[in-house]
DNA sequence: GTAGGGTCGGTGACGTGTCACGGACGGTAG
DNA sequence: CTACCGTCCGTGACACGTCACCGACCCTAC
């Protein structure tokens, strides 16, 4: 994983370094903006819409209390709430309030939205295979693949510092 | 580069090809806000004004014409006229008319700008090294460039084949 | 039971990005 | 010169995400 020889350790990155972390985040953002473009005019639907059609598509019974939807996008509660009130207005989805907690609420698919996710998935699955899958080689892929593997756990080690105790 | 057999062209990806995308498409999110955050909480600039003050700070006399600024990071003139509203409101930037086309509209940087985005450099720096370069191994860095290079060609491929007539 | 603290979820205000549009100017053909 | 068309840029309306905050509810100790 990463070295850290003095060279490498606490200063500024080289030039070279900085020129990898541009290309990596500027590619991954055009790549994002085309394919939110390509799902939103292909089917109706942001990237949002999907990715809580797609959460709850893959609940049992088709339906998620708000909390659990939120940790299944990884989402903010609250920005949970002004999606799902957005995609209620449209039918993709509806609230009911939860029997056994008063407090909570149950979003659940409803026909339209899951006939929504339906017919965006193959449009959306045959974008990724056109803009990313193809442009990379098998060997392109298992790299790209190592590589993220290695930042998360990189990300996740950086957030368990944080969490215990700083001293 | 891309793989272009029978096998691999054409339709839908494979489950471990979307999860390659998943999470390649996840962990530069996830960074990207990370940076974000840590830019806006150090130096109160958001990424957008980072961008806006790199450009204009690299471009001869620290000023651009707005089409010109919109070009150098990659924005629709719209986004960079609200954009350098707000900045000018904070003495960021400042505007001009142009005196040798009437229509155009110069962006200067201010030496407040200037102050701000020397400060903010420093910090954003190390949290690229920090949160990026440190992950990953010289080896993993060289394999990123090289798949955001093959991704960018191939991107730039497509915008050609749909310029030019498309039949 | 009831007071206190934590959890659940929603709302309003705000900053930002996109889109559609329009006014102003420049350049050129007639 | 003027009529036209394209370019330059700004604006208003809207969608979205974040943050701060609130009320409603649950649970436990007392």
């Amino acid at each position: 994983m990463g070295d850290t020889s003095p060279k490498r350790r606490g200063r500024r990155p080289t030039a070279a370094e900085v020129e990898v972390w541009r290309s990596f985040i500027e590619t991954s953002l055009d790549l994002k903006s085309r394919m939110d473009r390509a799902l939103l005019s292909d089917s109706g639907l942001s990237a949002s819409d999907y990715a809580v059609l797609l959460a709850l598509s893959r609940a049992d019974g088709h339906w998620l209390r708000t909390t659990d939807l939120a940790a299944a996008v990884f989402w903010e509660r609250s920005r949970v709430s002004h999606q799902v009130r957005r995609m209620a207005e449209r039918g993709l989805v509806r609230r009911e309030r939860s029997a056994v907690d008063q407090r909570g609420s149950e979003v659940h698919l409803t026909v339209a939205g899951l006939d929504a996710l339906r017919d965006a998935s193959g449009p959306h699955l045959r974008a990724v295979r056109a803009l990313f899958v193809d442009a990379l080689s098998v060997e392109q892929q298992t790299a790209v693949a190592d590589a993220m593997v290695a930042l998360g756990a990189h990300l996740e080690r950086i957030d368990a510092e944080g969490d215990v105790s700083p001293k």
